[in-house]
DNA sequence: TTGTCGTTCAAACGATCGTTTGAGCATACG
DNA sequence: CGTATGCTCAAACGATCGTTTGAACGACAA
């Protein structure tokens, strides 16, 4: 049972923990309320039903991530020797940034999970909030790759979301080895990330 | 309401789409039973239980995804003229014909949801079932990559496979337009997907 | 002290869940 | 014919769900 912070700090920090382990429908308010050490009433008078929590969960990640990606490439961004690794970097690094804090690497599961219902209110809802961040992704991954048409480029940059994906949630053959820190997996995990999708993106160049 | 085939088959077949659009704990059995046209009891009956009625699910399509991936590898494995898009193709192929089958391409949102509830039962499962698959692909493109680590390898062919799922779970940016016909959006997939993934694998050859 | 406001609490609400039950039906075999 | 077998059916079971309620609490202003 978590003790610190306020109660509606707990019930979020509790939501992405349980989410992830048990998915939106399998976690109930009961459990949730009880690892977060507050009343079972107290969601719905701090966020008013189970469904906005949900969404609160996801805002409060998914803003710092896209504040960081556009942060990163407002730095790399628009220069005359811009690397294509490096805007994979801005790209790739704040979201294995986000997956391996504390209670962080939890979140990527909530995502997947979110992912996967895939309903197409979920689409909207990341094209209205944070579809601007993927359209200056995008205009420099043009920039620098100019011989793609726009619709081989949309695909490749589909595929590297994948792949990134698909690391972040942590389910593929490679596991973090106990002898290995966090922060070491981690940068090993953007180098090959960046290395793959960087020859993935050049492909036919 | 389905009212072809048995009571079984009209239960998978309801199954597959209504775990796919509301998930495992989201899909009710008398939503399911209603769908399928069959009564309420007939999933215990035939099945056990909701949790049996899953794994059947599962290992319906998965049979056949690794019988169709099997046959095509054998045919281009070992060659002394194997060329590595050969062996993506074995890979990728068949996946996507299943998740472009009448009622199949909701599979694949079974499949992305069950990888998102992501616990150590499913690793299990799918390793204990199908690992023998992945080992015989994972042997291929070591033979055809012989400068590759075996770690990068193991990076490598994860990297390929969350984009390979990105594709199949049909969320990125890239949908099938209305007047493209679905094997040849089919086969656009396969082209994209085999294009990038075999520049990655290549990736500072 | 009294009153107010934001918050927490135990308890209960109605709805829905997976599962079980036992009767009823059809077909096939003696 | 009788009856055994495989299956379907409506109905009910207990459990658990998200949500609501109204009382109680603590801090602070009048």
């Amino acid at each position: 049972m978590n003790r610190s912070g306020s109660t509606k700090e707990r019930i979020l920090a509790a939501a992405e923990t349980l989410f992830a382990q048990r998915g939106f429908d399998g976690a109930s308010l009961r459990q949730l309320t009880s690892d977060a050490g507050v009343n079972l009433a107290a969601v719905n008078y701090h966020f008013g039903s189970k469904e906005k929590l949900v969404e609160q969960v996801f805002r409060r990640r998914l803003d710092a991530l896209n504040a960081q990606r556009l942060a990163a490439l407002a730095r790399v961004a628009g220069q005359p020797d811009t690397r294509l690794e490096d805007v994979l970097d801005a790209f790739i690094r704040p979201a294995l940034e986000l997956s391996h804090e504390d209670s962080g690497s939890l979140f990527m599961r909530v995502l997947a999970r979110a992912f996967a219902e895939h309903d197409d209110s979920l689409r909207k809802f990341l094209s209205e909030n944070y579809g601007h961040v993927m359209r200056q992704f995008t205009a420099e991954f043009a920039r620098l790759l100019p011989q793609l048409s726009k619709e081989e480029l949309y695909w490749r940059i589909d595929l590297v979301t994948g792949a990134l994906t698909h690391a972040m949630s942590g389910f593929g053959m490679i596991q973090r080895k106990s002898d290995v820190s966090e922060r070491t997996h981690r940068e090993q995990t953007v180098a090959h990330l960046t290395r793959f999708a960087a020859a993935g993106l050049r492909a036919g160049a």
